[in-house]
DNA sequence: TCAAATTAGTTTCTATCGCAACGATGGTCA
DNA sequence: TGACCATCGTTGCGATAGAAACTAATTTGA
């Protein structure tokens, strides 16, 4: 019944599919790290983000922040509202180009901060942790292939061109 | 002026934490992907889901349809829906329940199957070029390894019981 | 046997997403 | 200087997501 459509060459089996499985893998990853911190500081991913990125970098511009956490520029503007509303985030002007603003930590986002960081690189490590120790390079290496390849599919497929 | 929320242990860094590197990853490969069939078909990413899970079964229920491809059971629906509307796939009642219904895909849901398939395994496979080849078995023994170990904490998390 | 619980699938409702348009500012160059 | 273009960040809006409520059908078990 099923493998008619199949035919010869080696069949399409979603379970297989590569970037079926990196989605998978990578929703179900994010959603039990969420579990850590969603409920305690009702937060989101893309407060996350940007608490994480101000704590890592001190200060930076919402364009920066996007640049570094992949996120585009309206769910950082957004993250960043809500972040300054309940005081975690302050804004200071940049008087040299006064589009743009700088960010960062208030002492109690850097409270939460200091909380959620070590509860983070935990749940890293654990789930690190169940992978072969001898697989964890390759593993990483291949994602940061597979991260830059299909970028760069994406580009080419983009700009109309045949992907060489 | 950042370090000093690092404090002793080793830093968090987005860039490096795993978590954020497989979303990034998947969703540029995702995005990258879905550039081949969206515009060709315009169907998205849940109908592709669909499209190709019938395709590898031939028949099936919704439900069925939903677990396979790790999708809400409201996405399946409507995608179901759309590709109904579409004529690429049929439904036939189950007179044993009538609750659910069997799913198939339309000869005109073939052909398009039957297109699709090989671009995707073709994507899939240059993709998959770009990682060393003693690294791709290692890199999909650790995607599995991490699916089914983050699963589990979300599972523990969600049960309330402390994490073993 | 029939009331209560369960299940498949749809619909409603709300939240989030990202594109596009926008306002405000800064840069370029004739 | 001033007209034009680029950039930062916000906002409006249509599309999509998933939670919860719902309908219809089936199963359970007193």
């Amino acid at each position: 019944m099923p493998a008619q459509l199949g035919s010869a060459e080696a069949a399409l089996k979603l379970e297989d599919f590569l970037p079926y499985r990196l989605n998978v893998c990578a929703n179900i990853v994010s959603n039990a790290l969420s579990r850590i911190y969603a409920e305690r500081y009702k937060i989101g991913v893309p407060e996350w983000r940007v608490l994480v990125t101000l704590g890592q970098f001190g200060m930076m511009t919402a364009k920066a922040i996007g640049i570094h956490s992949h996120m585009h520029k309206t769910k950082v503007s957004r993250a960043v509202a809500m972040l300054e509303r309940r005081k975690l985030v302050a804004r200071r002007a940049n008087r040299d180009d006064l589009r743009e603003a700088f960010l960062s930590l208030t002492p109690a986002g850097s409270d939460i901060y200091r909380d959620l960081a070590p509860s983070a690189l935990e749940f890293a490590r654990k789930l690190m942790e169940t992978v072969e120790p001898a697989d964890r390079a390759a593993f990483g290496r291949a994602l940061n292939k597979l991260t830059e390849r299909s970028a760069q599919i994406a580009a080419d497929i983009a700009k109309g061109s045949n992907p060489g």
